[in-house]
DNA sequence: CGCAAGTTTGACGCTGCTCAATCACTGTGG
DNA sequence: CCACAGTGATTGAGCAGCGTCAAACTTGCG
């Protein structure tokens, strides 16, 4: 028995049948939401930690004049950020791209895992990491990159997300449920642009993409013509626990 | 005695004597650095945790093509990530906006200090909450808002984080030592558009420039044109012991 | 069958970039 | 005390990437 969870905190630290077993108690129960719906918005409180189990989120906030900018995608296996309980309330909202499998882990529960196996603290401080290095990865993106190249970081990012957790066909296809607007609002592009974008990743057969499923081409060559150097995701070589020891001094 | 770095934990989490004692103790023995240097780069490994006493500090990373993108700054009282050295390698550089005073902190020091006093445990969550957040609104600035906006809140909230350390004279103005070369490489523009831009909001009467010294003549009125909302600064109202305890069931 | 949502296409204009020159200020050496 | 070099600010002219507006087309679905 496993899923997307434990399948990625695993890449991030040695995990024992204990720890497992743990992660697996706090992902029972999982609930179906629907498309389109929101798990949380900004204003309100946060009470509950969210964890996806399948589908994609998006964490997005809405500005006065109506524009929306997307800030991150969440996909199967990622947190709604473990300590956001302690603010006083949202700075953003999270919404469901797709049809979802949700759990709700009461934060009492996941700061009691997190206290007594240090190794799934540890992976959770790790993913933490992550997200916040792929929020300055995006700032970047948008701030450095023209549409063309902006566009194709972007799909090289979701290859090696949907890679880690088991979600790439051999044929280098993944689904990706996002409407051109979607792409256009996490770019700070618009629609249309998105569109002419797309056509040309096309031309330049580096990619396909219909039906809401994308496929790499070219993976090599996406990844030079975007500037697209994974090390922000810090998929760890080598062992964990070795540079810990290193650096703390003594086991944890 | 005390200086930026207790201030501001103070604001998140009230803090005893001890605890005040505690983080003293960690700020001993800072070193000057001269303006200019990096105090780390990307691809090093991240062996110790940095805290800014004076100065002004940057996050950032340069790209194939030479270019440069400033995802954040330090000012002081503000630390350089506090489980960094979990990580393998750095994916970004800091680097120093002007002279400088830096404490270089021991990451076992730290984390002892965190396992010791909850209070200060929590205070450096909610510290990274922040600078999480300021990511995200720094995305929004940069996707959804035109120079002129960009740049007014930048200005907001350099001014709402300067008041907070105490650093804002009567008259509004504060330091700010930045060239236009580094404005446009943190918004994503270049020093000829950050140029022309500053002008206006000088000939709109908001602002007021020179000799890298930033006046607010118009709080509201620069507030109201960029869009600029505080609450993802997270200044806390309501006493953060109350809600952890709501939310977690007991004192922790 | 017909609507709704999403994609595609075209024409046109503006924001912000490029290139290049000039200006202001400061620190340095003769 | 002045020439001058270096850094940063400012200005101008021309151009292009991307936005706007509007319409047509395509697909899924009740």
């Amino acid at each position: 028995m496993s899923n997307a969870f434990i399948t990625k905190l695993c890449r991030y630290a040695p995990l024992g049948d204990n720890e497992i077993a743990a992660l697996e108690k706090l992902s029972r129960n999982p609930r179906r939401w629907a498309s389109g719906r929101d798990l949380i918005r900004e204003g309100q409180r946060p009470e509950i930690v969210f964890m996806l189990l399948e589908g994609w989120a998006y964490r997005y906030k809405i500005l006065k004049d109506g524009s929306r900018h997307i800030l991150a995608y969440l996909v199967p296996g990622d947190v709604c950020d473990i300590h956001i309980f302690m603010l006083d309330e949202m700075d953003h909202s999270i919404g469901l791209l797709s049809d979802a499998l949700v759990v709700e882990i009461p934060p009492k529960d996941l700061m009691a895992a997190m206290e007594k196996y240090p190794a799934i603290q540890r992976a959770l401080w790790w993913a933490t990491l992550v997200d916040e290095a792929t929020l300055r990865e995006w700032l970047v993106n948008i701030g450095q990159r023209d549409s063309f190249e902006r566009i194709a970081h972007l799909f090289c990012e979701m290859w090696l997300r949907m890679q880690a957790i088991g979600l790439v066909n051999e044929d280098e296809s993944f689904d990706l449920p996002l409407t051109q607007v979607e792409i256009g609002d996490t770019m700070g592009l618009t629609a249309v642009h998105v569109n002419r974008t797309l056509q040309r990743l096309r031309r330049e057969e580096l990619i396909t993409l219909d039906n809401a499923r994308l496929t790499i081409l070219d993976p090599k060559r996406l990844a030079a013509v975007s500037g697209f150097r994974p090390n922000y995701l810090h998929r760890g070589t080598e062992p964990l626990e070795k540079r810990l020891r290193e650096r703390l001094g003594a086991p944890v």
